[in-house]
Order: structure tokens, then C-alpha cells, then sequence
DNA sequence: TGCCAGGGAGTGT
DNA sequence: ACACTCCATGGC
């Protein structure tokens, strides 16, 4: 049969009609090609945790309980070793491959100053990850830096997380749920620990149902997750953007903070409101790798 | 309203 | 060596 070749959505960048296809090479799963999409900048940039670069230079990670091997070269996206079933049910999904970043950018850049942050990463892009493990990650992440919640992360996934091939899913609520602080002390979280029991005991016994939450009003939806002793807003709104992919949703950290005061005293332009959390992920990176002085030398 | 703990690693001086 | 910071929040 012919059907080992699949034409993927329709991709609009760079003011030309282009498409991104898939196929299967042995065991390989070949995404080519992909635009507006840079592995490195997306893996790194702190919305995930669980991704490492291997010495071979293929990124490993585990989502919805399965290893990812992962590698791009170019506008070539290799999954290693993926069967079909699932690039098509997990991973197409997780990297956002159908959402129209040429579009979206293009939107954006029509603000002169989204346009330098876009220009700093135009691979950048929000992971669609699981609910419970991103709202679970951004309780960690409070007051830390990138390299410790990843220890954070792993150890929690390591002490409870249930085996899976090539490590260890994460942690479901239920098997958090009856764990006291003491038992979380191997994760070494800190004043988090009781947060993220406080998070488990409510998804688990259906007081805060996340799949409800993620289709709430975003207001609403804000105040669901806030009811979780250690859940303010920054922390509901990394859990509904990166987890339950509300892009509206805009997470204010002291890195947008300070972009926000430094370029946009007026806020976002209002029609960029309803993809504020996209314009979020660009702004973040751009924030912290360049100086924000209110007037930068022109260019 | 402002301020500070809490754990621990990274980064700058 | 030592200070400061880190994708914050709750409680005072």
C-alpha cells in the first residue's frame, strides 16, 4: 500500500502556500518540512521539563507516557524510533504541529515591537502538554530557575512516577493524593511539597476537575485552579496555556513584568489579546537573553 | 499595603 | 567567600 506518506494541514509562512508532510523511514517517523520551528529553543526555553539533549544530539522526553526521541535538522523533524500511531496520537498534538505559526507570526509582527521578539526565536512554540503534569511542573517551578525544577521534576517522577519505556511517566494526582510532606522529601521541594499535595487531593477526589477547567471561561477557569493552596495567578495561568493550550492565557513572570514595562506600558494591542499567551512565549525568551532598554539602537 | 520565609543551585562580584 | 537571583505564594 501506498499510505506510508500523509500530506499534513495546510501552512501558511513567509507569505508562500507550503505544507508539512510525514512519513515513516523504517522506524523513523520524518516530518518534512516544518517551519517556524526550532526544537533547541522550544525544549529549552522553560515551559518543559522533562526534555534532555542525548550525546548522540537527539532530544529524549517523556509526555502522555511515552518516550519521545526527538531531532531536527533544518526543516526536517525526525521522530527516532516512533511508531506512527504515535506521532499521529501524541506527538503531532504535544509539538502543535496543525496550529498556523506562519499566520500567527505574521499577525504579531504587525506590531513593530512583537516583530523584534518574534525575529530574537521564530521557532518558538507552546508545547501542548498534560493538564495535571503542567499544573504540577509550574507549582514546582515557583522561585526556581529552569535546571533545579528539572530536578525537581525528575525526582518526583522517579519516586512515584509509574514505569514506562525509557523512564518513568508522571505522577498521576492518585498516587500523590494519600502521600504526606515526608514522603515527598526525596523531591526536595521545599515549601512546594505541600502545594503539590494540596493540588493532588483536589484533581484526584473531583473537587477541581481539570478537564472541566479547560473548557471553563478563562476567568473562571483562573479561579478553579487558584483554590489550590500554593496556585496564584501566575502559576493557573502556565497551567492553562501550557497545559490545557489556552492561549489567551497570559502568565506574568518577572521577565514579562519587565518586558511589559519596558515595551508595552499600554499592554498587548488589543487584537492580539485572544493569542496573548503565544505573543507571551516570544516575549519571554526575547526578555531574557537581550537588555529591554525602552529605546534599542534601530536596525 | 509591604515584607518575608522556604530549599537549593546558578551566576556574578 | 559571599550576595543575589530564580517563570510566586501565603501569611502576617
Amino acid at each position: 500500500m501506498k499510505n506510508r506518506k500523509f500530506r499534513g494541514i495546510l501552512d501558511i509562512g513567509d507569505y508562500e502556500m507550503r505544507y508539512y508532510e510525514y512519513k515513516q523511514s523504517r522506524s523513523d517517523i520524518i516530518v518534512e518540512p516544518v517551519y517556524h520551528f526550532c526544537l533547541d529553543d522550544i525544549l529549552r526555553c522553560g515551559q518543559a521539563f522533562r526534555w534532555r539533549m542525548g550525546e548522540d544530539g537527539i532530544w529524549s522526553g517523556i509526555a502522555f507516557g511515552r518516550l519521545g526521541r526527538v531531532s531536527q535538522r533544518g526543516d526536517r523533524l525526525v521522530f527516532h524510533n516512533t511508531p506512527l500511531s504515535d506521532f499521529l496520537s501524541v506527538w503531532r498534538r504535544y509539538f502543535d504541529l496543525d496550529r498556523d505559526y506562519g499566520a500567527l507570526k505574521a499577525r504579531l509582527c504587525e506590531d513593530r515591537r512583537l516583530a523584534r521578539a518574534v525575529a530574537y526565536t521564530p521557532g518558538m512554540r507552546v508545547l501542548r502538554q498534560e493538564p495535571w503534569e503542567a499544573l504540577c511542573s509550574f507549582i514546582l517551578s515557583q522561585n526556581n530557575n529552569i535546571k533545579r525544577i528539572c530536578g525537581l521534576v525528575d525526582r518526583l517522577c522517579e519516586s512515584f512516577g509509574q514505569p514506562v519505556d525509557g523512564g518513568f511517566a508522571f505522577p498521576e494526582p492518585g498516587r500523590l493524593a494519600p502521600l504526606d510532606v515526608e514522603d515527598l522529601a526525596p523531591v526536595r521541594a521545599g515549601f512546594r511539597a505541600k502545594y503539590i499535595l494540596d493540588a493532588a487531593r483536589r484533581v484526584s477526589d473531583g473537587r477541581l476537575d481539570l478537564d472541566a477547567v479547560s473548557r471553563m471561561p478563562a476567568e473562571e477557569a483562573r479561579a478553579a485552579l487558584t483554590s489550590i493552596h500554593g496556585v496564584g495567578a501566575k502559576v493557573a495561568d502556565c497551567a492553562l496555556l501550557y497545559g490545557m493550550n489556552r492561549v489567551e492565557c497570559f502568565p506574568q513572570d518577572v521577565w514579562i513584568k519587565r518586558v511589559m514595562a519596558a515595551m508595552f506600558p499600554g499592554g498587548l494591542p488589543a487584537g492580539l489579546l485572544p493569542e496573548a499567551g503565544l505573543a507571551q512565549q516570544y516575549l519571554f525568551h526575547y526578555a531574557r537573553h537581550n537588555s529591554l532598554d525602552p529605546e534599542p539602537a534601530a536596525v
